[in-house]
Parts: structure tokens; sequence; C-alpha cells
DNA sequence: TTTGATGCAAACTTTTTGCAGGAAC
DNA sequence: GTTCCTGCAAAAAGTTTGCATCAAA
């Protein structure tokens, strides 16, 4: 979980400019905890940038996806979009469409685990899984 | 991994129609070790019916998701389908590009205590790992 | 002043839908 | 014969691109 201030610190370093629209955008995917839509995005910062385009909101994502501060997961053939790029769990109802995320000893351990059988050293992992949350469940 | 005349079989308890274009289509999926798009399904089942249409892809995949035999995972900003729908792991070497697949029980483990913590009733599950394999590792 | 970013519109890609004709049962 | 399925075409949804204008550095 990072600040604002360091992301646009990092991005000033590497020489992006940093606009209104930039800093909004990297606001908004750090304040929310869930997993926005590149439109949701947009309505979300239009309420203080009226002018703001959904094609730079795209071109934001796609800066912050190389510098690796975004991470990119598919549901449901939209792109969804994460500001948490440790590795972590994300738990998708399938119901609702809500998605949490875990971050967890679990993995680490399931990592060492599939490293000792496999030989691999492991360097980074994202688990994807479904079911139905604790509001959507019937049983 | 199931035969194609299975999942026929229960296509066919089920009240689906079994038509040339399922057939095929249920044949690649389960020939194929690949996650094939909806795309190149088509292409491939085309050199068998030319006729067949995209539509009829997608109504098809649609129709085996709901029976849960094949999954989706999405790729790029585009869908992947799978008929190997058990739990597995993928380990991707960043080196030299080869894919071992792990099934686990510690998925079942590591679902059981997701479960738990979340209140999510797990369905399914998928573990994508990246690293180096036992040939590609220097250190 | 220079260069990169914005926002619009148009293009593109992927997926979904409507429907008339045809095939499975 | 009835009902469901197919394949086409059109629409919809999501994303990318081109470019003239504008703003950050």
């Amino acid at each position: 979980m990072q600040r604002p201030e360091d992301v646009v610190k990092l991005l000033r370093e590497d020489g992006f400019r940093i606009t209104p629209q930039r800093v909004a955008i990297v606001e908004h995917i750090l304040k929310t905890d869930k997993h926005p839509s590149a439109d949701s995005i947009h309505r979300a910062v239009k309420r203080r940038y009226p002018m703001i385009g959904l094609s730079t909101v795209y071109k934001t994502l796609e800066m912050l996806k190389g510098k690796s501060l975004v991470s990119e997961i598919g549901v449901d053939g939209q792109a969804r979009f994460d500001a948490h790029t440790e590795d972590h769990v994300n738990l998708v109802c399938m119901r609702c469409g809500r998605i949490d995320d875990i971050d967890e000893k679990s993995i680490k351990r399931m990592q060492a685990r599939v490293a000792q059988k496999s030989g691999y050293r492991i360097v980074r992992g994202s688990f994807e899984m479904a079911g139905y949350c604790a509001g959507c469940r019937s049983d």
C-alpha cells in the first residue's frame, strides 16, 4: 500500500509529467479497496475533473502498469485494476461480482511448498479463486 | 480430464441437442492443452466445418460454462477457455517459458483457509506463479 | 520554448443479440 | 411436427489510436 505522493514522486523521477488528471487517477485507485474498471475510474474522477477523457484513464493505467504500480485482472470480459501489486489472493463472487483481497501468509507458505516440490525459484504468484460471498451463498 | 463421449452424454442427459458443431467444439477443447480463445476455437473447428459461425462457438462455450465443463480466464482483454476444470497450479518459467502444472493438495488446504477467513464458499481456484525452473535458476 | 499529455472522435476488437431457416428429436 | 440450434448480420461493449490543442517543465 502506497501513498499518492510517493507514487507521484516515482513518476516524476522517471520523467513523467505530473498532471491533475494523473494525480486524481492515482489517488482514486489507491483510495479504493475495490478493483475498479477503467470506466468506473473515469466516472469517479470525472466528479472532480468533468473534462477528463476515458482515453486519458486508459493511457494513465497503461503507464502505471508499465511501472508495476497497478496490476490488471480480467473479470467477465472487462479489465479491472488494482493498486495492490504485492502477491495476493483475489476472491471473486460469482453471483454479485464483488472482489475481495486477501493478502496471505498462506501464499508465502504455498510458494515455499511449490518451490520445494518443483525445483523452481518462485518470483511472484497470484491466486484467483471464485465462489459465493457471505451475502450470496445460499447453503 | 474427460472424454468427448462422456461430455456429449452429459449434455444429452440434460436435454441439450447434440449437433456436429457442438461435438467438434467439445472435441477440440478437450484435445488441446492450451487455453484457446473463442476465435482460435472457431478457426480450428472451421477446418472441418467451414460453415460454423463464431456466435455458435460463443453460445456453445457459454453452455459448457454453465455446466462447469469449461472454465474461462481473461488474458490480455480476451477470454480464454479451458476444459481442465480441476484446480491446478500453473508454474511459468520466466527464462525458458516452460509451463508446469502442479495439482496440489495444498490448494485444497489453502482454499479451506481462505474460505474460513472470508466467509466465502469457494467453488474453484487457479494459481499462477512465475519464477525460474531448475534448469534456468542461477543461484 | 519544448515536449509530452489531454480529450475528442474514429477505428478496432471482442462479445452479444435478433431472427429466419434448418436440423435434432 | 415441434422445438431448439445455427449462422448471418447488426449491435453493443470495451479498448486503442490519431491528431490538434494545451499545459508542464
